[in-house]
DNA sequence: TGAATTCCAAGTATTTTAGTCGGAAATATT
DNA sequence: AATATTTCCGACTAAAATACTTGGAATTCA
């Protein structure tokens, strides 16, 4: 039941660029390494976040990444949704059409996923990157206060 | 994200015995052709869930395995856990002592992953094999006034 | 005694994960 | 124009996890 480094790694990239929001392109050599991430691997994700739209890149010396919308408008559902796939315990409550389970509209089991989906949904689709920065924010006025005490 | 087949089956071997709860020991062989499960694999997953002291088994011609419990004290947190290990979507939120992540306190992602957690353990912590019974009752009662109408 | 059944330990094929490798294409700077 | 920087692209791969299978020993009921 966990995300894979896919997941992972893509939202602490793209926390990373939302950081750094409306300053230019930012290189993948600088997020990967701030993030910890091997640079090449990092590049198969942002690859998929840029054919999902997530981000716009600039090409040639000086290029790099940026959030293609307002972190407003981007939301952890969309990062890992567009890297991981639909989200959910089991695959009969993810695809539609998924065939495995024989007897879909009688199957209790099947409810209990349904419920944890739609809980994981809500968690995911509700925070968005400017979210994120709130917290961030948050956190920083926490740690200077504990620091002047 | 998704459960492994351990806690996908094993949810549905236990809604099997919870079904057939006080009629003494079920053997192995019916809940996996009822279930649709290897027999052999199922035999691993309930020696896990026999060693967490979910189920308690009867050796010998006429055994079997039964619940160790009454439906309503056992949760499917309880489940997928002895089956799947802790639940949560990032290895830092999971377990106490995961040095994975250098900045665990300062770390903006890590309240996301932890926002889900809490989500999911909410609804597996609070949904009991009796939940799960009384679900089975609504879906038969309407699919009858369904086949009446 | 024999059939049914749980218990146990190993082995294995397949898939997924988490990358690596090598180079082509584009662009800014000098 | 040359060079350095950077994205883009496709193929390859080692290691781990998943989802089993196999074979047999131990226990109990009839």
């Amino acid at each position: 039941m966990k995300f894979s480094t896919k997941g992972r790694y893509g939202l602490k990239a793209m926390f990373d660029l939302a950081v750094n929001h409306g300053e230019g392109p930012i290189t993948l050599k600088n997020i990967a390494h701030r993030q910890d991430i091997s640079e090449h691997y990092l590049e198969q994700l942002i690859a998929t976040l840029r054919r999902a739209k997530l981000v716009k890149s600039v090409r040639g010396a000086q290029g790099g990444y940026m959030l293609n919308h307002p972190p407003e408008e981007i939301t952890v559902g969309d990062i890992i949704r567009s890297l991981e796939g639909p989200v959910g315990p089991a695959d009969c409550v993810m695809d539609a059409d998924s065939d495995e389970c024989s007897n879909q509209e009688s199957c209790v089991t099947r409810l209990v996923w349904a419920r944890i989906q739609e809980s994981v949904n809500d968690v995911i689709d509700t925070t968005t990157l400017a979210d994120m920065l709130e917290d961030q924010e948050k956190m920083n006025n926490k740690k200077n206060y504990m620091f002047y005490i």
